[in-house]
DNA sequence: ATTTAATAAGTATACGTTTGTTTACTTATG
DNA sequence: CATAAGTAAACAAACGTATACTTATTAAAT
């Protein structure tokens, strides 16, 4: 029996992260997508169902993940507050500077109604995506530092910033210059953190 | 020479805005769009050029300005730090609340290639979408308020959050029970402004 | 006051492409 | 040589848009 090719499964994955970044998720098709891998349309549909099963696998199992570990690098859910949140901050802005086709793909898991299905699903049913920050605020919450809110409300204070920054560096990147430096990041974090703390 | 039927202009705009709320962006399709409107797809092409020409119009035209509006509404730009930047979060809030139709095309428009572009030209060469509240923020941080900021990263600090919020808000209407309200995006608004004032 | 001519609005349908996916075949390996 | 991996080509369906025709209205001509 005739081996899988691993580096054509590489190259689908690869090329379709290269081709959601550059032309948006709208304009990814399967044909497209084989032209670009450079193998037959029908190599997908062996290690993919169709594209549906291809788009959210990619944005589970290659994305999701890879984010979170990120995110979540050199982090401890027993640091202090402002600790924990500036390393959350930079984790975060420091993977996606170098991996703007995760954070492309991640942004359109907010909009797009196929992806968000997916992620909702995942959260629910496997419910630990990120659940050491989840656990970090809890007890921070109870201890009384900030104040208590559903876990949907702290993370819209504290991630929806730094993501927005990020957007905006990406931007900027073929700009003369650019306004998102790790400098900005930090001095917008810690009004984030001030405005928290009780 | 028979006269344009405004119904049926009006019945394209209206059915356009509820696909995409309803169904994504990626899902609105010319023919799709004509049969909901109870038209012949030709009559789109006599008030739009094509496709493109039909989203940016309805970007630009019907919901950028009416966002606008809705947001400033009762805002003056010489309004103290606070009592302004909930004034935009209120009005944000029960603009979108009722609209959500403009709310999602709205975020479309930052993660759609297309209509980012279009976003862009505009803000670019008109300059003056939302430019009240730049020249709040401005004189904010001029008089010491805050601190000074390029405008993205005030934005981001701003507004990315309740846009979060009015999100989840969504998200929360057809379960049991609803955890962003009027009381929470109020605390939540605290907390910005507690975080940015100097 | 009625008819008519001109014309843009509108319809039904079909065009050529592109879409996601499949069929029929070939290739590489245990 | 059995078999799954892979290819080239084609499928029906849906796409954006154009064609060929009909309809409703106005303004000029009767």
């Amino acid at each position: 029996m005739r081996p899988k090719d691993l580096d054509k499964e590489k190259a689908i994955r690869t090329m379709a992260l290269q081709i959601i970044a550059e032309e948006g998720l709208e304009n990814l098709s399967m044909q497209k997508l084989a032209k670009a891998a450079n193998i037959s349309p029908r190599t997908i549909y062996i290690k993919y169902e169709n594209k549906e099963d291809l788009l959210i696998k990619l944005f589970v199992e290659e994305v999701l993940g890879a984010y979170e570990q990120a995110t979540l690098k050199d982090f401890r859910e027993t640091m202090d507050f402002e600790t924990g949140v500036k390393k959350i901050w930079l984790n975060l802005f420091a993977y996606c500077k170098t991996n703007k086709e995760a954070f492309v793909l991640m942004q359109y898991g907010k909009s797009s109604p196929l992806l968000n299905k997916a992620f909702q699903e995942k959260n629910i049913t496997e419910g630990q995506f990120f659940a050491p920050i989840h656990r970090f605020l809890k007890r921070h919450a109870k201890n009384g530092t900030i104040k208590s809110f559903p876990i949907a409300v702290h993370r819209a204070l504290l991630f929806s910033p730094i993501l927005d920054l990020v957007n905006e560096y990406f931007e900027h990147k073929d700009r003369p210059r650019q306004i998102v430096t790790e400098k900005v990041i930090l001095e917008c974090c810690d009004m984030v953190i001030k405005g928290m703390l009780l």
